[in-house]
DNA sequence: CGCGTTGTGTACGATGCCGAACATACGGGT
DNA sequence: ACCCGTATGTTCGGCATCGTACACAACGCG
């Protein structure tokens, strides 16, 4: 099934115009992405970038005392690495996958190229960075008012929209690490999910029975997202 | 004293090459802002863009309850209309004056205009927009790990930075709404502030009195932000 | 001078999460 | 079939902050 990996699962590539596209193609590499993997790390110069089609990436922040927490997530509606074309080439937070899967790959120096000629894809990827300052500000704001239920759904909701099917591999502990809490915080929150018949899990294994009831569930940050993310990036919803 | 107005004040402009800041000159107009005077709703759509010369503004986001959290704070080393550029025209949150002061206003047309030349102004603006994304990720960082009391310490200090004089006017309760918690938490936390001789205030005045000490009390969130900035807008330090 | 508005101080129980310690359960490897 | 590592469940006291209510104090204005 070599048809099974195509640029254009990315959101990004494909909302090129085909001259555009044409002048990347040739850079392009399908890597895997295994879970864990980390593409960046803080403070590290960033030599590629990283067009996510069936992987998610977290971006996260570390801190002195090793408590950590996300700030974003990534998959194919974006690109992991947007410190390059904003021209600070590295950033305080790492990016580690999320979720196992693949993604395109291409050299910094490439993308700069293409994006310094102000066409297409200097005007796509400024929107989507403008859709990463949202989610950045509404992870915040969600951090400081909302309870760690909400939370967990809202997460659970992010990753479900850059996934195909209803099902996450994913430790309770992980999670604890994405939301910057405890693993036993999230064990009791999943808990009361699981009790309401939202979602049902084992060991790693997330499925999601109540998309909607997940939603009515959360706060209004993941609607905000989303909507924010749909207004700037409409292309991008067709595929 | 109209000396005592000059765009340069604005680290973003100071930067500019002569030829850069003489195209845009034309159109920058001296503004002054009063406290809590509102530049942007949320959503709304953005026509200017202000240069903050010794004013403060800050991001604010509200939610549907009232609640409310600050996201993000600008001053003279920054602009504020970033979603002009980004290609979004509007953003989610609001842009209230924190301290009164003046700020250079200009036209979205004219900045969308120098941007798209690609030159200079398109450089800094872009890195300037990265550093607000650093700041608004620690900000998440912040509210998920930090106590009450360093987050004051953070956000006095950040204030500090963008303001001449040791001096802040800003109730209580305008804090309390920046940082979105209780009026009554700000309360305690800078009256132990207070106690231990670092700050002094009465009735909508705050003054700093031993600013090290406000760098050793608070979290490590503030010397990330602030070593990020210098790091990408290494230009503006001199003024 | 008095009075009302605005800013600040204090107290109370309630709550949501933390930190730590420990118990249970599933599942792959030998 | 067994064992052991890994994932999940449960409990406890502790603490920061919340929500609410109210008291006091400074200033501005008539």
């Amino acid at each position: 099934m070599s048809a099974a990996h195509d640029p254009f699962q990315n959101h990004l590539l494909a909302a090129l115009p085909h001259a555009d596209f044409a002048r990347l193609k040739p850079g392009l590499k399908l890597v895997t992405m295994p879970l864990g993997e980390v593409l960046y790390e803080s403070g590290s110069q960033q030599r590629r970038v990283y067009f996510p089609t069936t992987s998610i990436v977290s971006l996260l922040y570390l801190m002195a005392d090793g408590a950590s927490a996300e700030i974003a997530v990534v998959g194919n509606e974006g690109i992991i690495g947007v410190s390059l074309f904003m021209g600070g080439e590295t950033t305080p937070s790492r990016a580690v996958v999320q979720s196992a899967g693949h993604a395109y790959e291409l050299t910094g120096r490439r993308l700069k190229l293409e994006f310094n000629r102000g066409g297409a894809m200097q005007h796509l990827l400024l929107r989507y960075t403008q859709a990463l300052l949202t989610q950045m500000a509404q992870t915040a704001v969600c951090n400081r008012h909302h309870t760690l239920d909400q939370q967990l759904c809202r997460w659970l909701l992010l990753s479900l929209d850059r996934l195909v099917g209803t099902e996450l591999v994913m430790t309770q502990e992980l999670i604890a690490n994405m939301l910057g809490v405890r693993r036993e915080g999230v064990t009791e929150a999943a808990g009361s999910l699981q009790k309401a018949r939202l979602i049902k899990y084992s060991r790693g294994r997330i499925s999601v029975l109540d998309r909607v009831g997940l939603e009515a569930r959360t706060c209004e940050c993941y609607a905000v997202v989303k909507k924010e993310f749909d207004r700037l990036l409409p292309a991008l919803m067709a595929s």
